[in-house]
DNA sequence: GATGAATGAGCCTTCATTCAT
DNA sequence: TATGAATGAAGGCTCATTCAT
């Protein structure tokens, strides 16, 4: 069987890209540099990616893609809203305590002009399970009124700004520090 | 008169780095540019800043310091906690709504190693009195026990990130909403 | 069969690299990009041709010969020195005209180095009938006493030029255009 | 006085461009190696142009208009056409044989895409005052009704290719063969 | 203080060629 | 024979910084 471009050397290219931008910035992560982590030649980039935008925005859609299949594990769509709201709220958290790599480059690309809207706007609709939750909520008058942009500032961006701060001093998040988090996270998005 | 002359140019320099970093990011704001903008020689940012790590974080201590001003006019140290939180958290969110490119501005500094730590930190202890705030509130029983972290997550962050969605779409935040969003804020925090 | 499938593939090779040459000049026509459009693999090139000025050296020669051939189809050794130059003269125009892929390659490699002095030496012997009948035009007094460069120059040279110009912007030549144009050359060389 | 921008820098790197080009061709012109002859660093050619092609095609143009000055040196717009025409065609001789490296250079711009049609339309137009006496040649029925392209091809085209032919081979051309080639020229668009 | 021409390291990308399969 | 992934040396260009004026 004739050599095929191995899957192996795609992922050395993403997972490379992914430590030096985190160590870093984009600005530390010249292609020569993630060629040299991945342990190949500068070239051979260009055989898996277009150019270096595509590279960023593939590792973006796909670590959007593996975060929004870790928030909705286990989510039942028929559970009680607040169940269901629950259950995301503490994936996402454990995919940013767990993930703190992914979580941060994530977070790094939404104020880079590298990363597409298009790929932005990707990355939003991953989590539509969640925007017909809230819906679900509003219609049961369960939910504040407020459009999604607002819900998710609310209940979630704190958390994730949380947990960032968290990882970055190296410290441990308790279990009970999270339960209320997660009673603040729901207080402000109840009626 | 000299002296006048001096400041005008450092001003129109920082002032021409705020609006061309602000437009399309750090990779979009070469000194020459800055230069140009600011209506002087590339070279005479030299005699004004060390280099460009300096001329940024300076500009972003500038505005923390400009910022937390803002954030605590009018500030009662002897309020009642939920006033002088209320108080707080309406000026930052008018110094969002007023000076959309300085808010942006400093929240692109948050993800950028261009930013030392300890200019972040820096900017971090702008809002010591609303952090005098909070443990006062804690201690009156009023405030739930969280960090500061925690605390300014949940209530400051989403009102921030709301600010930034409604600028960039251009939309205008109504009263009403505002005074949705202070609740939401204050009831995730309040004991 | 084999050597049959082997030849359609060196054909293609030669093919590809004359279409790809001719839409925009040598810096538009990678090996890659040769390959692709030949419908085979990159290194199959290198089982034909030794490398890249091989390849565009061989193609040069084997259009120099076909032209060569077109160019003396017909002509008869011993017709009038006039009525011989008439006929080759014809034959190239339309060679020029019918086949302008050819004719737009053979005069990029004139000026180019990759294809090598050699190669151009070899080019211009193809014609050498045609100098054979200036020699002999020369002897019997009909044609001006100029080296053949000379007489290249001033009777196959302007009607090569004004093919290219016709063809590049559309236009049709006329019976009676070419008619004089053969006059013309004619007139420049006799004596 | 401030430092200016050094004409001879300028100079330095269009005749560095010139000589390069040349040598062996567009692909054998580096930025690097042009800075390199031109005693400057590779970023410096970038003050004076804007790129690659808008140095070639500043070089092109330059060296048009410098033709053009020679070509219609001391001719006088009421001489006889024949005259006129002659003055013409002598004085584009002489810059191609005293002038081989930039009659090259020309010529190699003929047939790269790194020069715009725009510059080869301004190149062209440079010459007006030739095709206006040819029209008036026409209209006086001296010289055949062809058009400019064709006359250009006849009378033009054949000596500029042996002043190429005869540089190359490093000979000499006798005023006698000069003479001789005019008259070729005037003869073949003549009526 | 102020200038701006000059630098040169470094970036992204292309492409002729090789070689294990 | 044929493949095509891999290489790595260039190439064009940018930009923070310096320094003679």
């Amino acid at each position: 069987m004739v050599r095929q471009k191995t899957e192996d050397k795609r992922e050395a290219i993403l997972r490379a890209t992914l430590g030096l931008v985190n160590n870093n910035g984009f600005h530390a992560a010249p292609m020569s540099k993630i060629a040299a982590d991945a342990g190949i030649s500068a070239g051979t980039i260009y055989l898996y990616f277009q150019n270096k935008e595509d590279l960023i925005n593939t590792l973006y859609r796909e670590l959007k893609n593996k975060f929004a299949s870790k928030a909705l594990q286990g989510f039942n769509q028929e559970a009680p809203v607040k169940k269901g709201f629950e259950t995301i709220w503490r994936n996402i958290l454990q995919y940013k305590l767990s993930e703190p790599e992914e979580a941060a480059f994530l977070e790094q690309c939404d104020n880079t002009p590298m990363v597409t809207d298009a790929s932005r706007e990707f990355g939003f609709k991953s989590l539509q399970p969640l925007f017909d939750l809230w819906e679900r909520g509003q219609q049961e008058g369960i939910i504040k009124p407020l459009c999604r942009h607002m819900l998710f500032a609310f209940s979630l961006f704190p958390m994730i700004y949380v947990a960032r701060v968290y990882i970055k001093a190296g410290k441990e998040l308790s279990a009970e520090a999270i339960n209320m988090a997660f009673e603040a996270s729901w207080d402000a998005i109840k009626t």
